[in-house]
DNA sequence: ATTTGGTTATACTGATAAGTAGCATTTTTG
DNA sequence: CAAAAATGCTACTTATCAGTATAACCAAAT
C-alpha cells in the first residue's frame, strides 16, 4: 500500500475533543484508503479477466490480506463492481462538466472536452473498460443507476453540440444522435487503446480531437 | 428447431451408392443445422447475461435437450465461445469484403463498405457483442485468431482510405490510425443499437454514413 | 423380430468460489 | 494496566456447474 492521504494537520493534543474528533477523522481516512486500494486491485482483476472469472481470493492475496478483509469493507463482490462501473462513468462525467465550465466558443469548448475525457478515459482505462464490459453482471438496480450517468454525460454533450448548432459552428442534423456517436468515439479508446503500444496516449488524444472535429464540421469545412 | 437446409435434390432409390451418399450428405446437414441452433441459442444466453454467467444447462433446457447432447456437438464451453466471436468478426469481414469487390470510387465503396457493415452488425448484434465484449475468455490461441481476423478486417479498410487518399478523395493523415477509428464507430453500433429503441436500423446506418464521410472529408468540403 | 449403430438422457464426480461463524490479535480507552 | 472495542484470520458451509461414464432408446437392415 502506497502513500496515505497528506494535508492531516497537527491536532492539538491538550485538548480532548479536538484530539478525539482527529483521531476519528484519520481512522475514517484509513477506512476509505482501504477500501479504495481493494478497489483498485479488484479492478485490474476485472479488467484481466473479467468479473465473472475473477475470485475474491485472490484480489485478497494480492493485497496480502484474506477474503473476509475484503468483506469488511465491502458487503459483496456485486458492490465492488458497482463502484468501479461508478468510478469508470463520474470521472468521464467529471471531466465533462469541468470542461464545459471553462469559458469559450462551442469549438473552442469541444476541443477541450474531447481532449479532457479522452485523457481521464486513458488514465483510468481499467474503470471505463470495466463499466463498458460488465454491464449485464450488474443488478438491475445498480445497473439503472450507471445508465443514469451515462445519461446526463451525452445529455450534457448534446447541449454542447446544440450550442454549436445554433451559433452556426457545428452542422449536425440532431445533436442528441451525435453526442451518442461522439460519446461512442471516447468510449472507443477505453477498449482499444494499449499502453505501449503502436500508438501514444498523446497521438490517440489528439487524433480523437481531429475525429470529433470534422465529424461536427459544417460541409464547407470550419471557415466557411 | 424451425426449417432444416432446402434444396435437397431426390436421390435415385434404384442406385445404392448414390442413395447412400445421398443419406450422408442429408446426416451432414442435420448435424451442421443442429451446431447452428445450439450456437444460436447460446448466443442469446451470452449476449444476455454473460459466458461465465451462464451454463450450459440452460442452453440446454431452452433448447428442450440435456447438456451431454451439446457435449456431442461441441468440445465444451470455450468452442461455442470461440464460433460465436469467430462468426461476429467474420460476417463482418465477409460484408466488407464484398462491399470492396464493387466497383467504384474510393467514396462511392466506402459508402457501400459502411453501409453494409453496419447493416451486418446490426443484423447480427448478439454476435458481435459478445466478440467485443468476451475477448477475455477466450483461451490465447482462439483470441489470437480472433484478432488476427480483426486485424484483416481493419487493415482492408486502410487500404481504402489509401486509395481515397492517393486520389485526393480524402483527407486523412494516417489511413491505419483513421481506420481503426472508423472500425470503431462500426462496433459501437453493436454495443449501443437497441433494437425497438429510439432509432431505428436505417437511421442508424444513415448516420454512421454521415460521420464516417465527415471523418475522411476534405478540410474543403465533399467538393474541394 | 432381432441385431446393430448411432443418438440422447440419467445420474454422477470433482472442483471451485461466494459468503460466514467464531476465534485470535491488536488497539484504544479509562 | 486491565477492560472493551475494533480489526483481521482460520476454517468452514453451501451451492453451483463443467464435464463424463454409462445406460436407455430408436431406427434401419436383415
Amino acid at each position: 500500500m502506497h502513500k496515505l492521504a497528506e494535508n492531516v494537520y497537527a491536532a492539538d493534543m491538550t485538548d480532548k475533543p479536538k484530539k478525539k474528533r482527529a483521531a476519528a477523522q484519520l481512522k475514517g481516512e484509513i477506512t476509505a484508503y482501504k477500501r479504495r486500494r481493494i478497489l483498485e486491485e479488484a479492478s485490474h482483476f476485472f479488467f484481466a479477466n473479467g468479473y465473472e472469472a475473477t475470485t475474491l481470493d485472490s484480489v485478497a492475496e494480492q493485497l496480502n490480506v484474506t477474503k473476509p478483509f475484503i468483506y469488511s469493507y465491502y458487503k459483496n463482490k456485486g458492490e465492488l463492481l458497482y463502484e468501479i462501473c461508478q468510478t469508470g462513468i463520474q470521472l468521464s462525467l467529471t471531466a465533462l462538466e469541468e470542461a464545459l465550465a471553462v469559458e469559450g466558443t462551442a469549438t473552442e469548448q469541444l476541443k477541450i472536452v474531447v481532449e479532457r475525457v479522452a485523457r481521464i478515459i486513458i488514465e483510468n482505462q481499467r474503470y471505463v473498460t470495466v463499466y463498458l464490459r460488465e454491464e449485464k453482471s450488474l443488478t438491475p438496480d445498480d445497473a439503472r443507476r450507471i445508465r443514469d450517468l451515462r445519461h446526463t454525460f451525452d445529455t450534457k454533450l448534446a447541449a454542447l453540440l446544440e450550442k454549436g448548432k445554433r451559433s452556426g459552428e457545428f452542422d449536425v442534423a440532431a445533436p442528441s444522435r451525435t453526442a451518442i456517436w461522439v460519446s461512442g468515439l471516447l468510449s472507443w479508446i477505453a477498449l482499444w487503446y494499449h499502453e505501449g503500444g503502436r500508438w501514444s496516449a498523446t497521438e490517440v488524444v489528439m487524433d480523437a480531437i481531429t475525429m470529433v472535429q470534422k465529424m461536427v464540421q459544417p460541409a464547407g469545412g470550419p471557415n466557411a
